[in-house]
DNA sequence: TTTAATTAGTACTAATTAAGTACTATATAT
DNA sequence: ATATATAGTACTTAATTAGTACTAATTAAA
């Protein structure tokens, strides 16, 4: 349904906790506490962003845990996205990897998907993490127009 | 991965190749050798497509098959969307329905999500099926700059 | 009125993907 | 040493999506 997985989701919720204190290691299980999101859960998350992204710190050992490396201003949401379920991507047309598509000799919509892909990734891009915390301060998304056109790819 | 499933793939070919000949009645089997879509798979999507939109006109019997409603620069890509996948919902928060949210006593979210979502809603329908036919002509989609604040949900 | 071609509707199965769980290894402060 | 963390990986279960099959209803034409 266009829709993100719960990890992206969960990732939102605890992204949002450690902002909360900046430059804290905070630990999984704290964490899991304070979320009220399951402890395997949250440690399954908070390992994959590390890994896939450029969004946090990690300490090993007694107080060790997680901290986020940026801002919340600056951590966007296509970026969370992106690490908890890879590249933002409508349709499989898009990657090279495999071709599932039944009807790629015949297909007439070459590159276009790429384009609608990319406007979506800019408008995620244009929200922060803290901007979907900040409930009660209305911020204006300011968007390039982009151009749909076939030199974009 | 923020990703439509492979039906709406599908769906944008048979629409597209129903766009070629507006006013003509197309069979399921037509559409298949036409686009290369396995029949049984065309016949599925357009069944859903006339069942879940306004998009196609039906008609059963020898000579009957699926036609355009509407030209196909007013068909957008959510409504087609929307028609194959359900409502454009980034999360499951979003909808009532279920409230499969681990953590909703503690959720800052709230309706920010809704907010994304019709971010992407609205790019979406910015974009006709006609933009993703017309490979040639390049066009320039529009924005509104939308505000994301609590007021709009 | 029979026949062939078509959509309508539904139900089932297989394949794929996502979520959840478990375990072992490694690091660190006390 | 020990307790508390993360790192990495592998496995199991659940959920979703895709694919298939079948029957009913409709329509034009022979």
């Amino acid at each position: 349904m266009l829709k993100l997985n719960k990890m992206t989701d969960y990732a939102v919720v605890c992204l949002g906790m450690l902002a909360r204190k900046p430059d804290h290691f905070m630990s999984a299980s704290e964490l899991s506490k304070e979320t009220g999101l399951k402890l395997y859960t949250v440690q399954k998350i908070l390992k994959v962003i590390l890994a896939k992204s450029d969004l946090l710190k990690a300490e090993r050992g007694v107080y060790g845990g997680y901290t986020l490396k940026k801002n919340s201003n600056n951590i966007t949401v296509a970026e969370i996205i992106e690490a908890l379920d890879g590249p933002i991507s409508l349709t499989s047309c898009g990657d090279k990897s495999d071709s599932l598509c039944q009807s790629s000799d015949i297909c007439f919509l070459g590159g276009k998907w790429n384009q609608v892909n990319e406007i979506i990734r800019k408008s995620l891009n244009n929200i922060s993490l803290d901007d979907l915390l900040n409930f009660d301060n209305p911020f204006p998304v300011e968007y390039e127009k982009p151009m749909l056109n076939k030199t974009m790819n």
